[in-house]
DNA sequence: TTGTCGCGTGACAACGGTGTCAGGCTTCAT
DNA sequence: ATGAAGCCTGACACCGTTGTCACGCGACAA
């Protein structure tokens, strides 16, 4: 035992204090704080007391460092925006599964800046996080094609990657953009709207697709198209303009919740909400509550985000297949706002 | 320079190989990446090409180690549940602050569990983060005065700590709901309901109080008091207790967000949304869209967030001041359902 | 008795960086 | 010519932890 470690009066206890205090070696605290086997009772008590009266918290980093494997226990999770209530779910659940493996998670947003996004991965990587969960921005992603060099699990939420093969989980934009459509159809609407936020997106790319496909197969001649319409804002302006002229649409789809929230209020100021009728991509709060209610196909947030959890784990615990593509199901709700009837 | 340093096949490149390969020491390459000062034209173009060859990123962890300021550019962030929109709001602007300090940040919800608080702050301080800033839900708060002995801020959002004297940054919960109520007052209402989650929940006391100090101030006998309403079905059921009764007061206050979504559901189904006014605390999402849209007094918690963060990263710039309280102001956000007249 | 084995333990190197320091080389004033 | 000062550079220790290995000891079989 060496007596030559004097504890600093300042500053964080480390395991050669805890090991000093009680009398034995650094490796034999680490065996302690590890629940390694082979260490005797009494020593365990010793070192237990000594990690409580200096009130010692092992630095995951340094071990991290040193042990093998090089795990962090920590999870990289970029994000559109971590306010935004779908990605909020899709946080919470990633959350979830990682708290059980005694894993943090960085949460970011990157806005709607593709160099943000890879600003947001460096930091990411800089800090050694053990995987990725990404939903992503920028059209080209075989920037990370290094991190999966390194052994670093990546997993698409939301929207696929473009130029890597990776797994992905994803709602079927297309499929449930022909429920929304079909459902406007059997109802009667012959002249729907699609609004969207920018095509750039593929989801919402394969949203359109799904408006122009359930046309065509209906033999319905499609009716206007906004896009761009990135803030609540925008949609509001849009829309209004759109139901003010004398040709408005007797429907709209609007294909993500900040449009459907912008198409509401325009729909509300201008007394219009029971006359043209909506469908809205993604559910929002208080969509029930609403007159009429808010018409919906409602993503699973929470879903998808706990099958990317499920992913990254898996990859982290070895397993090798081929990149797997999850598609989690949306579902029609009805609430009222899909089930206006055509005025024209 | 040593020519015993052979690049491993596998595995993340390190300062040691990016030295090999541009003919330097380690040293010269540190001071590259760290843009230090004297580095000759010449050699710092042969290591930043070295870096691009061999895609090395630093390993963060491995240099907080080292580093004297023992930085690890890394926020703790707890909040009530990453996907409620109030906490989500915090997160967001803590996250925009934190990342033009280079520092990235850990999200994690706790949920109503005292216990997983307790575990996530040891989980961050495990990883050494540099901050917290937390929304809590214990009622003691002195473990955390560890940490600070350790040179960690700690700042307060929301809630204040209990048996510690830290930052915090606040909603005049007292003075918010004595808006709230005075309005209420103020159209003619006698019969005036609180609705609040757990009374063991600081902001929830102070709600109470406030509700029972404009009523005093106005003469006003206090009306059913309704608490530990902790989810929107809890809420939905006691409302719907409430109104349905021959001696219904003719208003609701109803102090919490989940509260006043329950709130709302049971008066629509009641067809009584019309004739109960009811003025919420805190904003919800599309309340401006309701009939009638709903009255509330809003919290701002973006400048809670940032507030929050300049706290933490002035006391990591060495600011040792007292601790302060700063109190966020509310406001009184008139839409409709608060102004109702009694209708008894 | 002797050898083998397993247990409990600690010395030491190593993880990937940064701080310290000293040495060689210029430049420039004395 | 001599010295002082400043620039550029790399050797080396060190940050806090874990992996490796070797050692002493008691139990037990031969």
């Amino acid at each position: 035992m060496s007596e030559t470690h004097t504890r600093p009066v300042r500053g964080r206890a480390t395991i050669r204090d805890v090991a000093a205090l009680a009398g034995v070696g650094i490796k034999t605290v680490s065996r302690v704080i590890n629940h390694e086997a082979n260490v005797s009772v009494a020593t365990r008590e010793k070192v237990e007391q000594a990690v409580v009266a200096l009130n010692f918290t092992p630095n995951q980093g340094a071990g991290a460092l040193r042990r093998g494997d090089r795990k962090t226990l920590t999870l990289g999770l970029l994000l559109d925006a971590v306010d935004n209530p779908f990605s909020a779910a899709i946080h919470r659940a990633v959350e979830g599964a990682a708290w059980e493996r005694q894993t943090a998670v960085f949460g970011a947003s990157f806005g709607d800046d593709p160099l943000r996004e890879r600003a947001l991965v460096e930091a990411f990587t800089r800090r050694r996080v053990d995987g990725l969960v990404l939903t992503t921005i920028s059209d080209d992603h075989t920037y990370l094609q290094t991190e999966r060099d390194q052994g670093v699990p990546v997993v698409f939420v939301d929207r696929p990657p473009r130029g890597l093969d990776a797994d992905t989980v994803l709602t079927d934009n297309r499929e449930a953009s022909i429920t929304a459509v079909a459902h406007l159809l059997a109802h009667g609407h012959r002249d729907i709207a699609f609004l969207s936020d920018d095509l750039e997106v593929s989801t919402a790319r394969q949203r359109h697709e799904g408006y122009r496909t359930a046309l065509a197969d209906a033999g319905v001649v499609p009716g206007p198209v906004l896009t761009g319409l990135t803030s609540v804002e925008a949609a509001y302006e849009a829309v209004r303009g759109l139901v003010s002229g004398p040709d408005r649409p007797t429907a709209l789809f609007t294909s993500q919740n900040l449009v459907s929230i912008g198409g509401i209020r325009a729909l509300h100021d201008l007394g219009l909400q029971n006359e043209v009728a909506m469908v809205g991509f993604d559910d929002v709060f208080l969509a029930d509550m609403l007159e009429p209610a808010l018409t919906v196909v409602a993503q699973d947030p929470a879903e998808m985000g706990r099958t990317a959890a499920a992913r990254v784990f898996a990859r982290l615990d070895g397993d090798d297949s081929p990149a797997v593509t999850s598609v989690v199901p949306a579902r029609l709700v009805v609430r009222g706002s899909g089930e206006i009837p055509p005025t024209r």
